[in-house]
DNA sequence: CCATAATACTAGGACTTCCGACTATCTGCC
DNA sequence: GGCAGATAGTCGGAAGTCCTAGTATTATGG
């Protein structure tokens, strides 16, 4: 996809909108268009860079947390509870990985209703050189200072604990 | 989905694993997670609260965008360039606002590869209950302060701007 | 001890986003 | 004038997310 480069910041654009016909709630609307922006802008970089290594950021969040887990192995419900996204988003993710041979799944020990997600020597070693290749790009925030990353990530605490996240 | 409350923050635990490691990039890796997740958390209130109404956060941005127009339409094109997302993405927002009477597809005057979209009484009146709807619910952003509004949106606009946005 | 409730995962469907490829139309330059 | 290249929009496909519903298994309480 093409960016054209606009000759306004569109934010800004908006906000004027919003303020002259009183839709009220603008600060929060220009925050969560800048987020939501800000993740388009982001989630593309991360996926181009990790494409060639066949990988999403979603598969290399998953491979990462298997990678750091003691076991290398973990309940596909805890890896959902870990990284925050529904149940099916797991299955899925773990379909595509255990497609490409870096995850296995394997029966619970004990109890029967439980899959576990296991790392495979490939996935480990994929995983790797995926997070290198992630610090190189700077996980396409390049474009932000050291302390406009520790304002965004400090503005956000309270959204993420608010929405019951920790 | 049901958030189930981490005993730690997520990120703060990620930041310790990448450390630990030495993976490189943590404050990035860090502010990327933060992001990640405050755009899934917005996106599933707003789209939650606009459900009712037969809306997404997409449709609502392009009924907007038309709806401060001057023309009250516009070239499918130019939705994208203003709403930075690719022409198929604009083509299937639209097709929906269309199948639900909000917009009209009308061709352009003169150019006849281009085609406006238009939007409709219905759109005009539907939109203007989806703003009332999202300010009431504060973008799904209630849980930030006034203070880490500013802060994360300032924080976001050089990201934007390296982009290559505006 | 067994019926009921809770938990773990998966199947199918809806939605959004992007990409590549294709058609139609306009522009520009020889 | 006419052909090459740019521009506008759409189609089909892939990937991610979520939701609802359903199956299998475990935990609990009368």
């Amino acid at each position: 996809m093409v960016v054209v480069p606009l000759p306004f910041d569109p934010i800004f654009e908006a906000r004027r909108n919003w303020d002259a016909h009183k839709w009220g709630a603008t600060n929060q609307m220009a925050t969560a268009t800048a987020i939501t922006r800000a993740h388009q802008i982001l989630l593309r970089r991360i996926d181009n860079a990790l494409e060639p290594l066949g990988l999403t950021f979603s598969r290399f969040e998953a491979l990462a947390l298997l990678w750091f887990s003691r076991q290398g192995a973990m309940p596909l419900g805890k890896v959902g509870d870990r990284l925050q996204v529904h149940p099916t988003s797991v299955t899925n993710t773990v379909d595509r990985l255990e497609a490409d041979g870096l995850v296995d799944r394997i029966p619970h020990p004990t109890d029967r209703r439980t899959t576990l997600a296991c790392i495979t020597p490939a996935g480990r070693h994929r995983v790797v050189k995926a997070a290198e290749t992630l610090a190189e790009i700077g996980f396409g925030l390049d474009g932000m200072s050291p302390a406009d990353l520790a304002r965004a990530e400090g503005a956000l605490v309270d959204l993420r604990r608010e929405a019951g996240d920790f």
